[in-house]
DNA sequence: ACTGATTATAAGATAAACTGATCATATACA
DNA sequence: TGTATATGATCAGTTTATCTTATAATCAGT
């Protein structure tokens, strides 16, 4: 029924579906094993602690793409959910290390198998070799343009 | 400079953030040849119009991935700043076809112009071949996940 | 010690999408 | 023909996510 897309003009429509899809996808697999009430932004605090450890708002706020001041909120709405802590960073007063309580441990393992999965399902439809090329490429420009955003 | 943010980020932040490196450097070029005051939810509608030509508002927001009601509220502001308008749809009496304006025609060419050159920007550092390969797979994994999103 | 940068944080504003409801028209079918 | 159901546009109000502005504490370099 409708024309096919011209790739290029349709680029940042592509990237911002696949943002979609890619969360919709993690939602139904963590909702299928009875995870609820954490969203996407909740969820890329997690994985970002899952991966550096204990970490500063600040750094989470960069991975995430948004203010200290936004990631604020959603450090305060893990914190009064049980899932994260802060701490004094010994090595600075200023700031405070954000890191999992037990609580947040366990959901950083579900978290993980979903990933995994939702991973897999791409895999499925591109195969590995094919995906992992896809996700590499979208790195390295990430990377290429690390310094144009600050 | 501190500790290194982002080697091995998730497939969903790597999306997250390219899609805002992506609007991002459609932003500074449309900025340079001083287009202003249009965001990326308002430059989806008019390249989805230059692609598919005069639209309902319904089609709009499904290629948006947001619902009609959220789309009237961006068809609104571009109507107010005289870029697009609504006529009635011939072939059916309750619907509506949005549609450029001369003005929408003018700004729909510098946006192409735009788009062209954030393409090239990130085929001078993949390569043509390897970003046409990757956008072509993204679109094949959206296609995939179409059914699954309704 | 002074200066400027960094970190955390609060408060309020703004943006962008949502849900729910209404109205008009179209389409299917008994 | 008439009635039920579906579709399309649209409004009002709400929620969510982020931004801006501002404050206070601490750090690092001169």
């Amino acid at each position: 029924m409708r024309k096919e897309p011209q790739l290029k003009q349709g680029l940042g429509q592509t990237l911002m579906l696949m943002t979609r899809d890619f969360q919709q996808r993690l939602d139904n697999d963590l909702s299928a094993r009875g995870v609820t009430g954490i969203g996407a932004r909740h969820r890329a605090v997690f994985l970002f602690l899952g991966r550096n450890g204990a970490s500063r708002a600040v750094d989470l706020a960069v991975a995430a793409g948004i203010r200290p001041q936004s990631m604020m909120k959603i450090v305060h709405e893990l914190e009064s959910l049980g899932l994260v802590e802060r701490r004094q960073d010994p090595s600075d007063s200023r700031a405070k290390l954000i890191d999992f309580t037990p609580q947040g441990h366990a959901l950083i393992d579900e978290l993980s198998r979903s990933t995994e999965t939702v991973w897999q399902q791409y895999a499925d439809i591109l195969g590995t070799s094919s995906l992992q090329d896809t996700v590499d490429n979208l790195n390295t420009l990430l990377r290429a343009g690390e310094t144009l955003h600050e």
